[in-house]
Formats: structure tokens, C-alpha cells, sequence
DNA sequence: ACCGGGATGTTCT
DNA sequence: GAACATCCCGGTG
């Protein structure tokens, strides 16, 4: 059985569907993965690694199992579990959570949310749930002793998950059509818009 | 339910 | 200056 640090080494397509049903925790907070996004670097037009090496994207060519975080739209946080070797680029886009632990201190940080849906059903509302913003970039899920965490066992049967086209992206881009978008069917934390079955 | 636009700042051309 | 891996609110059907 190869460590979950040595799966996360992998192409960012193949491990995106084993991340589902793992669960992301930071301090009392913690949810399970419902929804993901592969991101290819130096492949994928979408990926922010596409043009190489910058101040921003620089985890995203760190080793495999660290966090990379950036800042969206000037007001957003979203983050990706880092995949393949060091020295190579590839990241994993974090998209949904069913929330599982401290939704007080979820909703206290997320006073918009109406419902518990709402607190972690997209990249940007799961980050500020779960409080990760810059200061994360970086840091190992997998040390056991960090703040955030990625945790959990066994794997999701292929039956559960679904997949599509990734959300966001510009039409013209090469890969915008790729189906590098990995969710749990009919988990409600997914988003709707871009798939009607969930 | 669906759609359009504004907020807001970092990155790159 | 434009683009952007987003979210929220207020319009309309």
C-alpha cells in the first residue's frame, strides 16, 4: 500500500478523485471533501504554474501533500493539495466540503450563510469557514502536528463520483473542456449549477 | 430558478 | 490596463 504522500506524488488527474471523501481539518474544524479540481502545470493553460515559476505559485512546485493558497478576486482565499515530485508542478483544487466538525465557529466566521450548506459549498466559502488564508501557503497536511490537516482512509467507490468540465475557466483555453472536475454525487455541498444530478 | 454586475487586489502584459 | 481557479445581492420569470 503506497503512503498517501506517495499517491499525492502522482499526476494532479489521477489523485483529484482519491482526494474525495478525505477530510480536511484545521484546528476544531473539519470537513470532507465533496468536490475537487485537477490542475496540470506546465501542460494546462488554466493552471497558474502555466507560465513557470513566480512569487505566487512557488508551492505549487514544492513537494507533494503541502498546501498551496492563493488570494482571489481580491477578497477570496481557495486552496489545492500540492501533487507530483518536487521541482515539477501540480495542484489539486479544494472546490466543496460537507462540513463535519465546529460548524459553530464555521458560521461564526461565515455570519452569510443561511444554511449549512452554505458554509463550505465553494472554494472560497470552505477557506473562510475553515480560517485558511495566506499564512497557509505552504505548510504540510501531512505532518500530523500542523495546523491544517488531510486526513482519512480507504477510498470512494467509482460509482459515487462524478465528473465535468472544470468551473470558471476561460472557453478559449485548450483544457477548458477537460473533465478535470471530481465531486460525490448528490452531496449537497457540490455546486449545483454545473451539475444538475448533485 | 436564472442571470447580471459590483466588490477588490495581485499578477502579468 | 486587463484578466482572474469567486461570492453576494438584487433584478426578473
Amino acid at each position: 500500500m503506497p503512503s498517501l504522500r506517495e499517491l499525492l506524488a502522482g499526476d494532479p488527474v489521477v489523485v483529484a478523485p482519491l482526494l474525495l471523501g478525505k477530510i480536511l481539518s484545521v484546528g476544531g474544524t473539519s470537513g470532507r471533501i465533496a468536490e475537487v479540481e485537477a490542475y496540470r502545470g506546465g501542460e494546462d493553460p488554466a493552471s497558474h504554474a502555466f507560465r513557470g515559476r513566480s512569487k505566487r505559485n512557488a508551492t505549487m512546485f514544492g513537494p507533494p501533500g503541502h498546501l498551496y493558497v492563493y488570494f482571489s478576486y481580491g477578497m477570496h482565499y481557495c486552496c489545492n493539495v500540492v501533487c507530483q515530485p518536487e521541482g515539477v508542478a501540480g495542484a489539486v483544487l479544494v472546490r466543496a466540503l460537507a462540513p463535519l466538525a465546529g460548524l459553530e465557529e464555521m458560521s461564526r466566521r461565515r455570519l452569510r450563510a443561511k444554511s449549512e450548506r452554505d458554509l463550505c459549498s465553494g472554494p472560497g466559502k470552505l477557506c473562510q469557514a475553515l480560517g485558511i488564508d495566506h499564512s497557509f501557503d505552504g505548510l504540510d497536511l501531512l505532518s500530523g502536528s500542523g495546523p491544517v490537516r488531510l486526513s482519512g482512509d480507504g477510498s470512494v467507490r467509482a460509482a459515487a463520483i462524478g465528473s465535468g468540465p472544470r468551473i470558471g475557466l476561460a472557453p478559449g483555453l485548450a483544457t477548458a473542456g477537460e473533465p478535470w472536475r471530481f465531486f460525490l454525487v448528490g452531496d449537497p455541498n457540490v455546486s449545483r449549477r454545473a451539475s444538475p444530478d448533485g
